[in-house]
DNA sequence: GTCTATACATGGATAGAC
DNA sequence: GTCTATCCATGTATAGAC
């Protein structure tokens, strides 16, 4: 069912065998690392020869870039969808980080290789990357700024909290496990309610109202 | 200047030429995995031959596995200390947070190493290294039931916000850049007072007070 | 303890048949 | 579009001289 989800997200725009080379691609960088990843060992997941991956992929480098862009955008749009949601910046924030952790966990195969192995991009590839990220942490950054204007929020470093909450969350791709006690939705609860706590103002309406649930 | 205290680490114990190779190790590690990095580049950085290493080294993964225990070790010291410290559950929290995140950002190359290189390990070198990872995890939590039995925390999900605390610390290791704009030691002070609001109890004797420094 | 030289395995990528 | 066979570079580790 995991496999399912990951599948389903490469979309139907390739041939069929380029999408089960890229579900190969991710299980494998994902447990293994990119460089120590063959592509035997891929080709052989998709069940195909090691010459296959070369009709559908320039380079096994090429391989990781398309599974790396398709989980940037995601990751993009998960942000920028509550960003851009009605409602007041606490609520946006809330929604940002359940929305983001929950994916970290849901997909930590696929968010492993996409926050974990970006330094086996090429040069032209990795810049690409990079732009996509930029985005990421300005709408994060953003919701934060419009609930310290509002007065909702009480936060001395902004770009450093934002910094901090991305990092708590894409930090759950190195730790999470499917077998592990929580579920996604429940490590996607604590996380918002943790990170409401980080930048609530101390008079605020709803001040620690997380803390105990 | 980093070179000198990532040196000082490896300690006095081993010849001269292994602490060379130790250093070299990490920071070939660092830049480009373990699985990328070969044992010509770690003996290159280190003034040797191929060679050379074997004689210090019985293979790269023991290489590996010396850097991740001595990593480890520190990291469960640092921990361990602040667990151990005068005061109430508060400042111990923040004192253990301060220098656990400061940790990763002063040696992000050697965290880098210690925290994203776990699964090159062999088995039983793997098993050796998660037994102080178990430590270092029974080590925070404690300081927050502390807080939690005094009243001065108020957190729903101890083990889970105590993984969270760790995993914040954690991931500064992936971003941190000394050529950025905070220190180690202004990210050990934001870190301290965000895990601060974290925890503390709504009512309690300084809630809010680190939000605006 | 360190070197040069090298054995031996593995892996990315391609050629050419089907 | 996929296969089998293979080229060629690279990498870990060792042998043996100094």
């Amino acid at each position: 069912m995991q496999d399912v989800q990951e599948t389903a997200a490469w979309g139907d725009v390739e041939p069929e065998a380029a999408q089960r080379l890229l579900t190969a691609g991710v299980e494998a960088f994902a447990e293994r690392g990119y460089h120590a990843t063959t592509t035997r060992d891929i080709a052989g997941r998709a069940g195909m020869s090691p010459a296959a991956l070369y009709i559908h992929f320039r380079t096994k480098e090429d391989l990781l870039f398309r599974i790396s862009r398709v989980g940037h955008e995601r990751a993009r749009g998960i942000i920028a969808a509550a960003a851009e949601s009605e409602g007041a910046a606490g609520e946006r924030l809330a929604r940002a980080v359940r929305a983001f952790a929950r994916w970290h966990a849901e997909h930590h195969t696929t968010a492993r290789v996409v926050q974990y192995e970006l330094a086996a991009l090429g040069e032209e590839h990795y810049a690409e990357i990079v732009a996509l990220r930029r985005d990421i942490d300005r709408l994060l950054r953003g919701i934060i700024e419009d609930g310290v204007r509002d007065g909702e929020f009480a936060v001395a470093d902004v770009p450093g909290t934002a910094l901090a909450v991305l990092s708590l969350c894409v930090d759950v791709a190195r730790w999470f496990s499917a077998a592990g006690s929580r579920s996604p939705d429940e490590l996607g609860e604590l996380y918002a309610g943790l990170v409401g706590r980080m930048v609530a103002a101390p008079g605020g309406r709803d001040a620690g109202s997380s803390s105990q649930k």
